[in-house]
DNA sequence: AATTTCATGTAATTCGTTACATGATTCC
DNA sequence: GGAATCATGTAACGAATTACATGAAATT
């Protein structure tokens, strides 16, 4: 029980679901789905895959070498290819769909977010519609509390939580947009390289509801640097 | 050495600076200086406390009743009250005006500007300068990363990328007028109350150049829910 | 009298990172 | 043959949360 992250096992599933990879590539995908947002470390992935294991979601695979060679699993180390099997791909779809409180929160729903080309419309227009209302309720308590301690405060803090309270205003924005896209059901969508899902009709053109942190020195990987 | 969380120490200090304060009291003004990106639970914060006190830069003290009887300290529950002591308020000056590259991170960058008011234009303009280039590294890296795999992934996680920049260069404008605002000498500006600042065209008159998370559950507290 | 709010703390748990340990493969 | 990068893992630590434990003071 161990080792959950919600975000890491969801986009875990999410990824494998294109095409099976080891632990190394996963990660290297996992920065650049989600990097922009959330990135994660080897000691945070590793135990993570061997519980998805545990749970059934997902098989290990021996990898097969540059050659067809059987496997070489002896004497040197197993490079493992983990394959997502028919509970785990239901247990992704299942987690894709769910409109629990949880699912509109920050990285909960950029994640979903990233995944949005999985699933039907129908559940995204509900995950939109849910994010937003978030919002919203968070506007609220901003501004009320943006009224009760204007007087207190100073310039600095003041300005700190007016430019707060824009940010939420412009996804909201963000969010109609989205919404009204969906909506109008243009879809110029290609779809994503491993695909999968009927996912029909879609159209969007807004985008990302959430920016947040992406402080960490980024781990991230590839290229750059 | 435990329980040190530098943004939490930071915002302690620079609270009780202002005047000495009790945890509890303390727990609910940081949860609005901060509250818009940053919340505190008691678990945190109590342990907090008292590594400052061992670190010298605080002072514990008992509470004076209502009526100035001599402090109540036996047979029922201390009430103390934090007082920052001179090398507390050294260290807190010491934190504020350093520049290190964690000054620049969203979190840390946002706890120093909320206390902005206490230090400097000088410093001012060196952090906002920081943070500005802080940002453009970061916009650079996600630009190469979009550039590099706009190719292989699908429409809604490229738009969940594109998003993201974009509130990255918004902050960035944002700090430009900050700065500009600082070298113009208007630092003293009071936006909040009457203004309503620039509605659309002219952008933003400054302002926090992080918006950030604030996903929990909210356990602020006063008023509100 | 009962409930809420004030007030202080500790223990267990969660989620994650960094540093370490190990070794294969590929490129120069 | 040496460096970089691929590849997999573990141990120690860090930062913060939630749930628990306790009790006083104010309000209704």
């Amino acid at each position: 029980m161990s080792r959950r992250s919600g975000i890491l096992e969801f986009a875990v599933l999410g990824l494998l679901r294109e095409s099976p990879m080891h632990g190394y590539e996963l990660r290297k995908r996992l920065n650049t789905s989600l990097g922009v947002f959330r990135a994660f470390s080897y000691g945070t992935l590793y135990p993570c895959l061997k519980t998805l294991v545990a749970s059934g979601w997902l098989i290990e695979e021996p990898a097969a070498g540059p050659s067809d060679a059987p496997a070489p699993l002896t004497g040197r180390r197993a490079k493992i290819v983990y394959r997502l099997t028919a509970e785990g791909k239901e247990h992704f779809e299942d987690l894709l769909s769910q409109t629990g409180p949880d699912a509109y929160e920050d990285e909960h729903f950029a994640a979903r977010f990233a995944f949005f080309g999985q699933t039907s419309r129908d559940v995204r227009m509900r995950v939109l519609e849910g994010r937003r209302s978030r919002l919203e309720e968070r506007l609220e308590k901003m501004r009320l509390s943006f009224a009760r301690t204007r007087e207190r405060l100073d310039d600095y803090t003041l300005e700190l939580q007016r430019h707060g309270m824009e940010s939420v205003e412009r996804e909201v924005r963000w969010l109609n947009e989205l919404i009204e896209s969906e909506r109008a059901g243009r879809d110029q969508r290609k779809p994503g390289p491993g695909d999968a899902a009927q996912q029909d009709t879609s159209g969007e053109t807004g985008g990302l509801p959430r920016h947040r942190d992406s402080t960490r020195p980024d781990p991230s990987d590839d290229t750059a640097t």
